[in-house]
DNA sequence: ATGCCTTTGTGAACGCGTGCACAAAGATGG
DNA sequence: CCATCTTTGTGCACGCGTTCACAAAGGCAT
């Protein structure tokens, strides 16, 4: 996974498991197509297919919203749509501010998927003042110091953080400040926030670095487990080991920790 | 979490949980910032902070890396960057290809946290030729004609899909043919891959509707429980359920069932 | 109405992941 | 060399999530 929660520790709200709602989603995305279609009904094995997961799983997530399908026959396509929506609270209008409007800023801005969800980009904020006003995505950008009026008169309520990971912390503190309680953070740091903030995190290099432990493993697999032994027991010297990283360090990393 | 493994069925490597190696990227990165900050050891109370974890989970997750701590020092943090890296695959050069050059892919081609990990951006490939031999990120955008030769002549084997949701699938099976064995995929949609592939997928819209889901529970329990018990017996017939975004569908959703 | 066929909904077993709590191990000071 | 203190490494128990397998339920044909 890219993201993981943090805080609250996997509170089951008010019965439906944690992991079934990060299912839900896909489920309600896989519906959407099938409505567009104009599929009546689905039944789980199919439905299943399309979300890439399997039908028992599908048919027990489901059960935890209730018993909305039909024995025999399967889901009403339309019906489930709707009661998915209404379960992740997307029946509602949620808006959102986008702060640090760089490369993947500027892609989310741009992101069709989150109008579509019930999303509404109420602003975009920067803290470079020569971004400010000039539009992207058909928004004008607006600098940081209206970040807390923006919240407020706006009613915002979830953030999404995509500055530099030095700034990340700093912004996540205004942004709770002003009154947010949902954060998605794609800067790569921690960030620490009060309890009854929900932070999610979006981790582009992790992914990156999950699929090379694996990429390694069937590499080293390839040549028979022989080689993978081979190469394993041999462990350099503590002296000989590269400081792999230790360098300059790009990507903007910043000291999390604080000396003790 | 933002993203979910696809195939294999949580293959526990050589005995390293899939869940410690998710987490492994994590350490790295804090370690990284005490590396450069020259702090030479790091307890496992220290740098589980830093990572945002449990004490006791870090370390239960160094155990399967092997006994690289000292009992009441702390971990050398030069060599613990060396051994995660080095356990990641990160030690070596892995070449990459972002398919799908619109604002996410440009942004992917600029994110510094590839190339300090090891990653090299080999191609940046798109399908417009309006776009081929435009500059992004210091790299002129090949024509997707060229995906096969490219990955072949550099020896890729990690893809990134950048792609409208419409295009990910045929991409992803041009990625394969040619090779590729380990996909991270943007797009919206269920990619389906012979065994072998590892898939790992990022979702933007997936992430805010489960941070909606939460916000709406806060939401519904701020004025007590009896609100939210209220407000939900009294589920709307199935006439009355409105089509939320059964309308024109912006995105680009595909269709991922096949008609029974 | 009756029997058959399809598909849901769920009880139960299992396995993985997490966190506690403590013994073993090493450092440090006298 | 011994005592004490710190911190690791891990055995154990618990809970969540997944999967199997099947009974119950509904549709449909005769």
């Amino acid at each position: 996974m890219a993201t993981g929660r943090t805080h609250r520790p996997a509170t089951r709200s008010r019965g439906i498991p944690e992991a079934t709602v990060a299912r839900l989603p896909l489920y309600l995305r896989a519906l959407t197509a099938l409505s567009e279609r104009s599929v009546p009904t689905v039944s789980s094995e199919e439905l299943a297919a399309a979300a890439g997961v399997n039908s028992a799983k599908l048919r027990k997530d489901f059960s935890y919203l209730g018993s909305y399908g039909t024995r025999g026959v399967g889901y009403d396509v339309e019906y489930l749509v709707y009661q998915i929506s209404r379960e992740l609270g997307l029946t509602q209008d949620w808006p959102v501010v986008i702060v640090g409007i760089g490369n993947l800023g500027a892609a989310l801005a741009n992101y069709g998927g989150f109008a579509s969800r019930g999303f509404r980009v109420a602003a975009l904020i920067d803290a470079d003042p020569a971004m400010a006003g000039k539009p992207v995505a058909g928004l004008p950008v607006r600098h940081t110091d209206e970040l807390e009026s923006i919240i407020r008169d706006n009613g915002v309520s979830i953030g999404v953080i995509a500055t530099p990971a030095g700034a990340a912390q700093q912004v996540c503190d205004r942004l709770v400040a002003a009154g947010i309680t949902s954060i998605l953070n794609f800067a790569p740091t921690v960030l620490s926030v009060p309890d009854g903030v929900d932070v999610r995190k979006v981790d582009l290099s992790i992914e990156l670095q999950i699929l090379a432990f694996h990429e390694q493993r069937k590499a080293g697999e390839e040549s028979g487990p022989a080689a993978a032994a081979a190469a394993r027991p041999g462990a350099p010297a503590r002296a000989s080991a590269p400081a792999a990283g230790g360098g300059k360090g790009p990507e903007g990393d910043v000291p999390a920790v604080m000396p003790a």
